[in-house]
DNA sequence: AGAGCTAGTGTACTTTATACACTAAATAAT
DNA sequence: ATTATTTAGTGTATAAAGTACACTAGCTCT
């Protein structure tokens, strides 16, 4: 019988995109790394999949580290594995993107949580080791995920205007869209309660 | 600085869903395992990724090994990570998803080929490892990757008639389609270039 | 009180999707 | 050789979804 043993020298990661919405702009959770390699830069909030864990509980226990959310809106995304991309072997990474409400979010105890700040998705183009490629292939999906399920609201408080909504999808479609229109296809999907109030808010 | 030496235990493979279409039938490709885990059940192609070799290689080296073709077409799924799904240890493997046309399709010398044979994909039901999960997996994203580029043409020959196109779009999409209807979208996107010919194949 | 900003609303038009039936030609059967 | 059966090929009418577009009422700020 072969023998396997060389090809278990390996490892994986996950990474989470972690994406939220405020003031008019998509942003996402990103840490600032303390430590070799790429110390000083900005990174995906990520960790080693531990030997006994499945990879989604990975992400979720990423999230949860950093967030304390739990139940928070999850998907894989790729796996990213080229051979030189993490300079202490071979490690490959299982990306996950999530949504969650930064109106709930509040800063963590755990270490790695001090580091952590939100950045405007857009403004991005320098990130630690072929992060700035995930990001970029998570926001995509991200994009095609939003047109086929209505997981826009994930991102926003439980109540909001249907103004606030409509900047939202403006923000991850990156473009404008006709108000009448967008009022017209949300209510008649029946997917949202109607306060009856009415709102300033800007 | 923390030891990492303990996570890197692991190994990743990569799995291939080769689709093909044959007697109007959506096919993929299997293979007789010959040895333990799972011997005597069929099984997705599939190897461990080299240490040296980037994710995409491995799924194109697979795939050339089995079939002798390169330049086929080829998309990466989702990846699978169970903590037991591997018996030799923790194994994660990701999931490629390919299109060939079996018209193209002969024998390879190498021996996982001789054991290789086209199952239609409507008959599964016990393969080894999570792999009936990973097919149905694959299957689900072809459908969706069907309605969205015209990567159909992938599975036939490189001529074909309006009908045969529409009873693979048939089966890949499990529903019956309008023949009038069918043909009006096609001709309409300008991908084809029409032979003239006409032809009463069965 | 006035100026400026934002929320809220309806209709006409265009594009896309769907439903549907017959003819001509080739092949198979007697 | 004639007939029966199968398959390819074609158009129109209707429904649904998407798009373009402008004004009013009410609030906020000065």
């Amino acid at each position: 019988m072969t023998n396997f043993d060389s090809f278990f020298k390996s490892a994986f990661t996950v990474d989470n995109v972690i994406f939220g919405f405020d003031e008019g702009d998509l942003k996402v959770l990103l840490i600032k790394r303390g430590e070799e390699p790429y110390s000083g830069k900005w990174a995906l909030p990520g960790y080693f999949v531990y030997p006994n864990e499945d990879l989604n509980n990975a992400a979720i226990r990423v999230l949860e580290e950093l967030t304390g959310m739990r139940n928070v809106y999850l998907e894989q995304v790729q796996t990213f594995g080229k051979v030189d991309r993490h300079p202490f072997g071979r490690v490959i990474t299982i990306a996950y993107l999530s949504l969650v409400k930064i109106s709930k979010y509040s800063i963590q105890p755990a270490s790695i949580a001090l580091k952590a700040k939100w950045h405007s998705v857009a403004s991005l183009n320098d990130l630690a080791f072929d992060h700035l490629e995930i990001l970029s292939a998570s926001f995509n999906q991200l994009k095609r995920s939003v047109r086929s399920r209505p997981i826009g609201f994930e991102l926003l408080p439980s109540m909001f205007t249907l103004t606030q909504l409509q900047h939202l999808y403006e923000a991850i479609l990156e473009t404008e869209l006709d108000k009448r229109n967008f009022r017209k296809k949300i209510l008649s999907m029946d997917l949202l309660i109607d306060l009856n109030q009415t709102s300033n808010q800007p």
